[in-house]
DNA sequence: TGCGTTTCTGAACTATGTTGACTATACTGA
DNA sequence: TCAGTATAGTCAACATAGTTCAGAAACGCA
């Protein structure tokens, strides 16, 4: 049955052409101008064919989301070969950042979007499924933590998740600032990302003394 | 001329009724909520009518975004009395994210919807400019940090104003992360916020050791 | 060749911001 | 008091969206 099959291989040339056409968009001019009648004259079909291939323009979002997200991973996946557990730290702000900083769209689309395009990647109910590719992503944080405080690189109090949730909103703040308004920051961002994880970094060094109370 | 006055008073006081519309939509679903038929209705006015008033509907946003700044300023005030420079800056922190999570639509609006909203705290070009409400609060972290400075509460070298930016837009983080997609964290923002402040000040305060190069 | 299935499209529906021609009202000066 | 004018407000329309659905076209099979 070869005409079985090459319906379906076409079915799924069309359909990888959509997405194409829609990453070009998205990536161009940001996922706000992606329009259906766009990607439509892009593949030079009408704009209700694209319904017979996604549900609807949020699902297309949510296609590009997960891509995205495996090419952040992808950016990542180096950092991980550092040995040293608090130079691995570092390497993931700033690499985390990086990323951001050069796929700004990317970035926007992922996390500055729509919350609905993160389920695919955090699904809502099942917390800390491993399996989930955010949380693959994430553990890759939480173990550099683990490792810096086996090591003694940094305290061993401390959640490691706690941890990585702190160093991760806070690399998202200086991201999501940087590209919400930029003309803001008087700081190179990537200063402020050095010194940022410098900072955390020492801070998670340092023993606990009188001044600093409950580290909650 | 009383006429003239009074007309000046009932057109201000539309004005302010489709502020009060407007603010209403926004606080309560968001500035995407926010249509002109929608403001129409409540004010019982035509759409048209409204612009009269407001250039458009991007006028209107940037209107409530210096309302909504003023709230800020207003919720951070109290902050500033503290005297002891450290707990300041905590308090900084603190209040400021506190602000965020109380305020959810206020703070999408002011930081995280539309570039062209902050430009009125913040005007592009005239960098740093004493007279913008946004400098003048920005101003408030600024002080906090060189007042801890010259109490040895955190250590003299580091430009303040790079200090005050990196904790703002790590704070930032952690707000816009809860806001956008908050069941991904699983940690108590509130706690990830008091961590941060106490491991950014606790670095701070760390003297430079040989584990750290280039603060940058 | 004819029939049924699959694929695609045109036209429409709703909703949106925005504009410009028009109307109605209020005011002014005689 | 009234005619003329300025102001305020509205209606209907335009363009642009996402989305749907009835019907057309293409395709495959007997």
């Amino acid at each position: 049955m070869g005409i079985v099959e090459r319906k379906e291989r076409q079915r799924a040339e069309l359909r990888e052409q959509i997405l194409t056409a829609a990453r070009r968009i998205v990536l161009d001019e940001g996922f706000e101008a992606l329009t259906m009648r766009k990607i439509g004259d892009a593949i030079e079909y009408s704009p209700a064919t694209i319904y017979l291939y996604f549900e609807n323009r949020e699902a297309i979002g949510r296609q590009l989301c997960a891509e995205s997200f495996e090419h952040l991973i992808a950016y990542m996946t180096p950092v991980g070969q550092i040995a040293d557990p608090y130079e691995r730290l570092r390497g993931i702000g700033r690499c985390y950042t990086r990323f951001g900083f050069e796929n700004p769209e990317e970035y926007r689309l992922l996390f500055m979007t729509d919350p609905a395009f993160m389920e695919a990647l955090f699904p809502p109910d099942n917390t800390a499924d491993p399996k989930d590719p955010g949380e693959r992503a994430f553990q890759f944080v939480v173990d550099a933590f683990r490792a810096a405080q086996a090591a003694g690189a940094i305290r061993p109090d401390g959640d490691p998740v706690a941890l990585a949730e702190m160093v991760w909103t806070a690399c998202h703040g200086v991201v999501s600032m940087t590209l919400t308004c930029n003309h803001v920051l008087e700081t190179r961002p990537e200063a402020i990302v050095d010194m940022l994880c410098d900072t955390i970094l020492r801070g998670l060094a340092t023993p606990l003394t009188s001044t600093v109370r409950s580290a909650s």
